[in-house]
DNA sequence: GCGACAG
DNA sequence: ATCTTGTCGC
């Protein structure tokens, strides 16, 4: 027999939260990638006025950066935006839109925070986990954590910490511009997932995955 | 009680 | 996230 998901969606902010509790702890924090051949950008965008929840997922060849394969999918909107819960709101238009997918990407490149997360499980955790494909978390703002300057060059970064503990990287992709919040998500290592992050980057402030998906979710 | 707060 | 054009700065 084969065993059946019965996967009920929480209906309050108090079940999200044992659910993220219960999850967490099956993370692998450790790099536990193959070959990486392909990357997707996932990227998450609303219509009509926030009920309709759209994701978009765009694969890119790797480590040459070239569109192979795309995919959307749109979902009425069956949580609210709450800090912390990010993807209880985003992650069912997302699991749609990847099993539209003919490609089974290598690595994910979550649009929010992995580890860098109050219960150390972001949406990058939970989409690489759900997914079982390794994941990174590259967020624009910070959720939680401190962290010391960031030196102005491409590459440079500073830890992000919380509770005397390393939850990420605030790392710069471009000399003179705001750096992005890089945390593990799932079957990764911090200074791997830097290293792809940059290895996504080209000429602009974020990873070419993160653009086309954004492209595809939110512009007409 | 007062802020902070991914998208 | 979303409502929205031009404009300041390197």
């Amino acid at each position: 027999m084969k065993a059946h998901h019965t996967r009920t969606w929480p209906n309050s902010i108090a079940e999200a939260r044992a659910i993220q509790e219960s999850l967490r702890g099956k993370v692998v924090a450790r790099d536990r990638l193959g070959k990486i051949g392909t990357v997707a950008g996932i990227d998450v965008g609303f219509e009509n006025h926030g009920t309709v929840t759209r994701a978009a997922v765009v694969v890119l060849d790797f480590p040459g950066l070239a569109p192979v394969e795309q995919a959307v999918a749109r979902r009425a909107t069956r949580f609210p935006y709450v800090p912390g819960y990010l993807s209880f709101r985003e992650a069912p238009a997302v699991l749609a839109a990847m099993k539209k997918l003919r490609t089974r990407p290598d690595l994910l490149l979550c649009d929010g925070q992995g580890l860098a997360h109050p219960r150390r499980f972001g949406l990058a955790c939970h989409l690489g986990l759900l997914l079982d494909i390794p994941s990174i978390g590259v967020a624009k703002s910070r959720l939680i954590g401190t962290h010391g300057d960031v030196p102005d060059e491409k590459g440079g970064w500073a830890a992000l910490e919380d509770k005397g503990e390393i939850i990420g990287a605030v790392l710069r992709t471009r000399a003179g511009v705001k750096p992005v919040y890089v945390s593990t998500g799932h079957r990764i290592s911090l200074a791997t997932a830097i290293d792809y992050v940059l290895r996504c980057t080209t000429r602009y402030r974020l990873p070419e995955t993160t653009r086309h998906a954004h492209r595809l979710a939110s512009a007409v």
